[in-house]
DNA sequence: CTCCAATGCTTCGAAGTTGAAGCATATGGA
DNA sequence: TCCATATGCTTCAACTTCGAAGCATTGGAG
């Protein structure tokens, strides 16, 4: 049981410089977003999802699964759906078979999908380079990659939830002390 | 740099380094909001917003009017309406009209309220501290809060929107011709 | 004082998002 | 082979979110 207070150790008492960065972040994050999501909707008649979706499908090499995709932008199965369904329907993506696994779908990107990420990523680029590289050095654009970078790997290398363990006749819960 | 030409020509070519250290910088923090987001839930039935106007609400000194909270949090107003209303209903804060200015409404923490966000911050803390400062040295820490900062700051300080010019005396739209 | 625009908040309708449940295929052990 | 479980995707109902429209108050110009 996550009793009041989630174990010993003593939580250590908040840092203040750490709190304040993160909550910087997530800010900047926020307001980034949504001037983004502006420029999107007026220049592609798309939302942020929407993009990132072609984005992943235009920059990659081939189709991907609807659960690769969903991984890769944070996105939940059944929202991906929703979506997909959105962008087949307005003919910048197909959906089709996979051969080697008769579950799977795999979502390929259409011409006309390249040609609108083609169309409204220099504005993206040009609104992310105003807000987000603007106030920055050189140097710092640079360690912001590096250090986001870790941070996804380290994220991404985690249990991917709380670890499913229904594997073996193990019994799930109560792993006992230690 | 931000000569913005409205016409596609002329752009800056993407620059890879710029384009991906967004594009990380976005995942890593989706990824993030999602851990965060469950945590809260899990420990205190709240959403990631809720936390926020919460915190935003405990860590200042006084109350807070809609529009400050919605802003600081970059929230749709109707959306924090409709937030402020849950938690209203859920004790966890107050409305109250504003002596100074009748339209305002001010909206106030409650001891439930402020016993919440103590009651989730710790562990709150210790997600963040895990996902987000565990990969990341002491330096890079000092580094992103620097760098958010600016960027923050940055954002705050452009024109809201659009700049809307309806101040002065000069026809908002229809100049006639000059 | 009297308008008129600006500001603060809420209501409303449309659209998006999610987790759970459901269906179909895959996989591995008995 | 057969079956239980895992995996991939979709459907469904509930909830959330947003922008536009609406109402009330404020402030400034005439």
């Amino acid at each position: 049981m996550t009793d009041s207070q989630p174990d010993a150790e003593g939580i250590q008492p908040l840092d203040p410089a750490q709190l304040g960065a993160y909550f910087v972040l997530m800010e900047a994050v926020s307001l980034l977003q949504h001037q983004v999501e502006q420029q999107l909707r007026a220049e592609g008649g798309i939302t942020y999802v929407q993009f990132q979706l072609l984005a992943r499908l235009a920059h990659g090499h081939g189709p991907l699964t609807m659960t690769e995709l969903a991984d890769g932008v944070v996105y939940s199965r059944s929202g991906l759906t929703y979506q997909a369904g959105l962008l087949e329907k307005a003919g910048l993506i197909t959906r089709g078979p996979n051969p080697d696994d008769e579950r799977a779908t795999l979502v390929t990107i259409t011409g006309n999908g390249r040609a609108l990420v083609d169309r409204v990523l220099p504005g993206h680029v040009q609104v992310t380079r105003r807000l987000l590289f603007d106030p920055l050095a050189n140097d710092d654009l640079h360690h912001l990659g590096d250090i986001m970078t870790r941070v996804r790997d380290h994220m991404r290398a985690l249990p991917p939830r709380s670890a499913a363990p229904r594997k073996g006749h193990t019994t799930p819960a109560a792993p006992t002390a230690s």
